[in-house]
DNA sequence: AATGAATGAGGCTTCATTCAT
DNA sequence: GATGAATGAAGCCTCATTCAT
């Protein structure tokens, strides 16, 4: 009992520990934030370790406290996008049972963060930059790791006999990951958009 | 017959007006299919202009009588590479007439295109270099040239009533375009799969 | 006797004098050591402060609290390193008086210091990065102080008159420097060494 | 015989097959003695490739199209420094026959060559920036073949028997080779030092 | 005594581009 | 038509050092 009373009075002491690496887990999230809206309006390539900087409050060099390359920048934001993604859709399927309803609430989930602000999920739709570089071996296995819900969904789907179940699935995903190539927001929002493309897939067009 | 006596009298007014433009030509097309190739396994600022050169036999230099600039070549990539979807779309769909088979067509058209050996339609559809360069103004207007042939062929479709046919469109167009991201020869060829994505969108699934 | 009865009233004093300098000073030692390992394998300016640090079990601020600047550790490196020599030197010869003998003697307790584990020696040995750093003429100094025993020796040999005792020395340390260019340990001892090399100028080769 | 008449126009055309070469290798060779003078008097390390391009009238980029990278001018350098060796001590002993007289011109040229005016030759002794380099391997090469020389020079000795030859020539070396850490132009040039020192070697010290 | 974080200068190198020839 | 040589800006990154804590 006699700490309990006498530690109160240094309360850094309890919150040092707790808050140094906050501080530096702060600056590291500045400059992943600020990557991920340079990588989102100028491309990976075009943006430098300089710009970075500035728009993290640092000089160039400092970057490389956090980080160690600038590729290494890349994967975190990939990363980062990745898993706002899988949260988003993780918890959007938690309580729906129904297939075509589980289905459409993912879709629906990760149609709003890529149509959403964030600049991360931006960063993870532009592939090219990541396909390019020297950490896309990680890069790719935490974007397969994610496809790895859709694969379920589909799978889970009552089809017709003899529905190609990849087809499908990557299909679906063409259409909705296409939306951030042209959709600009207005009338529609992004959750009826996907209400919409889910609803292409599981009734189709003919009339007849 | 009666040419070849006639003109060796202006031997140099000939070549020039008649070997010298494809000599030029050709060099030019070379660097075009030099860069292609380059920019499809590299990316465009991954790719330097001495890269270019040396793959097209010249100099850095010598690409600056061709081109005024790096950019410029890679407008006309993207040029040359809607233009081989063009040209292979319209050809396609000449001669039918039933809206599904004439989409179906030019969606086969598309997809050998797009999944064939053509470094430059794989150059026109990673779209951020591109997006982020000075001549996105008019690779944009290209581009959006070349959708017309779908607007038009999703128009003319049977569909039920209350159909979103621009959603529709984008879809379809996501879904085909997709394919260049996973799609390995093997199984099904690229038509196969292109009839396959199409016959989803026109007949769905729910088996109810 | 009369100090260590003023003394004991103030322990913290003692304790101060007797136990943290030594803490600070083994913390010193270390970096020493580390630093002249690092100097040895990959030279002076290839050896960052942080590859110093790391190898010390510290943090690159941390250095400073031991040292000014990087070149106090390499001041500090050479002074121990030659120190070595010195303390190996004198001792040797001691206890030796005849002339050749002794400077037999110096040569075999140099040999044995540069040619053996030392990290220290070698760093002596590599004159470069001293040579063009700030701390040169503390250095040379040193060295000069160094070598004034060998002059001695020398100095104090029977030669044939007119013999250039400059050259003499000099051609004697160059050849038993030398050494720890090509010298690999194997069949002959860094002692055996030393005894041919003074005997080659002892006695020389023209059989006539 | 036409077209020698007829060629004569333009002798620019012979030329330029001929002197564009050695344009560019004046302009190699300005930045290897730009290079070699400021590694003498600053080290390797401590001359930046912008010191460089300065001192050879040129701009930093300037370089790279001359050399690919920093330690392939440090290599050049060192061919340079051993190929003047090569030369010199090749020449030398052409027409020399007796063996004692073959090595002390060897010698001779040697040292003329190491404690003369050239920095090339002075970068050959500062061993550390090479044998920390990358390109260690190319110059260790180059190195052995230019004493391979020496070796047979001893060799051909007329020696007592049991003489280690090896360390013979070791020791000479050494000897000869450490004069560039002490040697000031003065009183004795090169020459004479390097007969002293040959002299010492032949005939010994020890009156008796 | 030591540390974490940052600094800012400077390192080597690449690059698109130019231009005299 | 093409080349060789150079340019100069900018690229990514490392480094010795500092300083509040």
């Amino acid at each position: 009992m006699a700490p309990t009373t006498a530690i109160p009075h240094t309360p850094q002491n309890q919150t040092k520990a707790a808050r140094r690496p906050p501080r530096r887990e702060n600056r590291r999230q500045a400059v992943l934030k600020a990557s991920a809206a340079l990588f989102k309006s100028k491309g990976f390539e075009r943006t430098s370790v300089r710009d970075i900087a500035a728009a993290s409050g640092m000089l160039p060099g400092s970057i490389y406290f956090h980080f160690r390359a600038k590729e290494e920048i890349l994967l975190a934001v990939q990363k980062a996008g990745i898993q706002h993604l899988s949260d988003a859709v993780e918890s959007a399927i938690l309580d729906v049972q129904e297939p075509w309803a589980k289905l459409e609430a993912a879709c629906i989930a990760h149609m709003r963060v890529i149509l959403g602000e964030s600049d991360f999920a931006a960063a993870v739709l532009d592939i090219s930059a990541a396909r390019n570089s020297s950490v896309w071996p990680q890069i790719a296995a935490m974007r397969d790791e994610y496809e790895k819900n859709f694969r379920q969904l589909v799978d889970d789907l009552p089809v017709p006999p003899g529905t190609n179940r990849k087809y499908l699935r990557l299909a679906l995903l063409g259409s909705i990951n296409w939306t951030h190539r042209w959709y600009r927001p207005g009338r529609d929002s992004p959750a009826q958009l996907a209400v919409e493309i889910v609803w292409l897939f599981r009734c189709g067009l003919d009339p007849e």
